[in-house]
RNA sequence: UGGGGAGUAGCCAAGUGGUAAGGCAGCGGACUUUGGAUCCGCCAUGCGCAGGUUCGAAUCCUGCCUCCCCAGCCA
């Protein structure tokens, strides 16, 4: 709309919140002229893996300030490793990127500069600072040497640039078998800094590559790839983790020693969220050993897990942006994302009647074959979103929660003799409880008040609750699946003695068949969001067929009444 | 006990010498045809600890404590 620019750089002057250390760190450089004001960052994903929420805080960070100084982001995937890269991956990634609502300038691989990477370990060969080692992977270790002391020179460190040259060419022609030997960095074997004490640069792996094929059977280490990567593409601002911190001073050197376009590397702390875990080697775990139906099951914290479960992308942004950027370890409480996901979902989805366990009522003053309808809006939030008619006869379903024989104080729903509202229906008012043989309450005879059509009384007569219903004969029946945390404790990880296995929550999905939706759903497509009112919001799972809809619960809504009995409860 | 980081409320997080933002959670209340949403109020005499400098310190100095990362031919 043409009034909506200038009302959001309006608000931008008074709301804009502070601006976190990295963008003081670009503001800094525009100032200084450090890259002649150009501002060109990178997500670079291992395609080893779903891309998973805490990704997203990442790709948030890197696509979000590209964009607001007028920048550009590239994708690219760190394809250096074929032993545990997959074209499965690849894709997904991409799929995911997009669908959090970001496109990136070009898609490269650091595969792509595997020519480029070579031509320079040469080079460095030649300038005498890279040598071919002989040492076995056990004796480079025991080299290194620990944290408190230093490393020993390798007995082959001292080789001629020539015979250097003779065995890296015959590394690359395949005259090695794998793990014979390696190319490494001449640096410090002393530094204080592990990682510069002569680290690998290329390793011999007899493994065809996703998309290099058979060409390489020597790949190089992340460390050898990264920098050089970011400097071909013109990368000013390379955002990574705070691991990578001492990885720094050994990009830097490689990147002085080719004297290449120097980008400049900032490190922030990753997210984390409560009662999940959010590391690649779990995350496969649950997958491989099945405690989870496969990458995308709803109570993933993958992008993939987290679509399906009905989240939107906007309520993923909203939570990076709320959470900050910083460099201090921190485990964001779950709740936190909930009230971004209820916050958007609340403004976009449309509202429907579903009875999840199902009471049967029968309003006994009611025409046995009378049918009504009652216009209701979709969306309360957001009238544009029009109107919607339910059917309403005698015969209808209440959710079992709605109704107690003998109700504690503060319960407000439906008792004998209490008058409650049928949302946008009538009041009723229950007369009657039928029972089992057992004394399981199976059916609830009450009476309507036809004065109250629409839900007001004329008399000015108030009710403390209203209920959502379904007229039996109109209902449509659906799978519902409730999802809760995939664990009972806030960290599953903290404890190191015990596997993160041990707390998983046995109640993470309860499936409930049988429930009572209104009758408008019947044409719902996977994917769609909706909110069952007074229950939560649901989305249409890719299960569902034509006859039978399955939905899963994204998040329950607010729910004054549980808490209340959770106070008094246990 | 080598090197690199980080400590501000239950959880995130501003604060950059002038007297502790904001959000989530929590607790009160208003309103409500979703016990939803919305609105109002409360919630750190205190910034890991101890000293010091200063008229004044979360911010500067000194010492200490705690936590995280690094010893892959993983990323």
């Amino acid at each position: 709309m043409a009034t909506e620019a200038p009302n959001t750089a309006a608000e931008n002057e008074s709301n804009t919140p502070r601006k976190d250390f990295i963008r003081e760190i670009i503001d800094e450089h525009n100032r200084t002229g450090r890259f002649g004001g150009r501002v060109y960052t990178r997500f670079p994903p291992e395609p080893n893996g779903y891309l998973h929420i805490g990704h997203a805080k990442s790709i948030w960070l890197n696509f979000s300030i590209a964009d607001e100084y007028g920048g550009k982001t590239n994708l690219r995937f760190d394809d250096t490793n074929p032993t545990k890269e997959e074209q499965e991956y690849i894709d997904s990634i991409q799929e995911d990127v997009r669908w959090l609502g970001y496109e990136w300038e070009e898609l490269r691989y650091a595969s792509d500069y595997f020519d480029q990477l070579y031509e320079w370990a040469v080079q460095l060969i030649r300038d005498g600072k890279a040598y071919v080692d002989h040492l076995s992977a056990d004796e480079i270790r025991e080299y290194r040497g620990t944290l408190t002391e230093p490393g020993k020179n390798s007995p082959y460190r001292d080789r001629s640039v020539e015979e250097n040259l003779d065995l890296f060419e015959r590394m690359r022609k395949g005259e090695f078998a794998e793990g014979e030997c390696v190319l490494r960095a001449k640096i410090d074997m002393a530094s204080p800094n592990i990682n510069l004490r002569d680290p690998v640069m290329y390793r011999i792996l007899h493994t065809s590559h996703p998309r290099t094929g058979d060409e390489w059977c020597i790949y190089p280490t992340y460390d050898w790839a990264h920098g050089q990567s970011d400097s071909i593409e013109g990368i000013t601002h390379s955002i990574c983790t705070l691991e990578f911190e001492d990885h720094r001073p050994l990009y830097d050197w490689f990147i002085d020693q080719l004297g290449i376009h120097h980008p400049q590397q900032i490190e922030f702390a990753r997210l984390n969220l409560s009662y999940t875990v959010l590391s690649k080697r779990r995350l496969i775990r649950l997958v491989q050993e099945g405690h989870v139906n496969g990458w995308d099951d709803p109570r993933m914290p993958t992008i993939s897990g987290l679509r399906r479960r009905g989240v939107t992308p906007k309520a993923i942004r909203d939570l990076c942006e709320m959470t900050g950027v910083s460099k201090s370890n921190s485990v964001v409480d779950i709740q936190m994302f909930e009230y971004c996901v209820r916050q958007d979902l609340n403004k976009v989805a449309p509202r429907a009647m579903a009875v999840l366990r199902p009471l049967r009522v029968v309003i006994t003053n009611y025409p046995e074959d009378q049918t009504e309808e009652f216009e209701v809006l979709v969306n309360p939030e957001d009238p544009s979103a029009g109107t919607r008619l339910l059917p309403f006869s005698r015969v209808l379903y209440i959710e079992q929660d709605d109704f107690m024989e003998d109700p504690p104080p503060k319960y407000y729903r439906l008792a004998p003799g209490r008058e409650v509202r049928l949302r946008a229906a009538y009041f009723i008012k229950c007369e009657e409880v039928i029972k089992d043989e057992a004394g399981n309450v199976v059916e609830l005879r009450c009476t309507y008040d036809p004065a109250t059509r629409g839900g007001d009384a004329p008399d000015g007569r108030k009710v403390k609750a209203t209920l959502h219903w379904v007229s039996e004969q109109h209902a449509i029946e659906a799978e519902v699946r409730l999802y809760d945390r995939l664990f009972t404790v806030e960290d599953p990880t903290s404890d190191p003695d015990k596997d993160f296995l041990e707390f998983l929550n046995p109640k993470s999905l309860e499936v409930l068949t049988g429930c009572k939706l209104e009758r408008n759903l019947a044409n719902a497509k996977p994917g769609e969001r909706y909110q069952f009112e007074r229950i939560g919001y649901f989305a249409v799972d890719p299960d569902s067929t034509d006859g039978k809809l399955v939905f899963n619960r994204t998040v329950t809504l607010r729910d004054e009444w549980a808490k209340l009995q959770q106070k008094s409860g246990r």
